[in-house]
DNA sequence: TATCTGACGATAG
DNA sequence: CCTATCGCCAGAT
């Protein structure tokens, strides 16, 4: 386990339910901006364990290969998902926005 | 140590 | 909307 794969971990673990986050969000918040790309090497590698249906790309794009099981995951969380995308990224619930 | 790859990001065409 | 290019980082060979 190197600190890079635990920070990544601890940050999608520390994400609330229908809580949705980029993988750049999640490399930030794990203390290594641009790295968005080893990120989703962790989320490949850790295959199970780890939230990654709520990790999506900066476009809102689901993740490819997986767009079925994505966007059903994601619909059982309460995002809404269409077309292999989500429509909002609802990373902070404010009313007044 | 060098090189390649990848569930990325942004810009350009 | 899609492909191409560059920049980025961590892991695997």
């Amino acid at each position: 386990m190197s600190g890079f794969e635990q920070a990544v971990v601890r940050v999608l673990h520390s994400l609330r339910p229908g809580e949705v986050v980029t993988y750049g969000e999640v490399a930030a918040e794990a203390g290594y901006p641009g790295a968005g790309r080893a990120v989703g090497r962790v989320l490949a590698t850790g295959g199970d364990g780890l939230p990654w249906w709520r990790v999506v790309t900066a476009a809102g794009r689901l993740v490819p290969g997986h767009e079925t099981e994505h966007a059903r995951r994601l619909a059982a969380e309460g995002i809404a998902v269409a077309d292999g995308h989500v429509l909002a990224v609802p990373d902070e619930v404010d009313p007044a926005v």
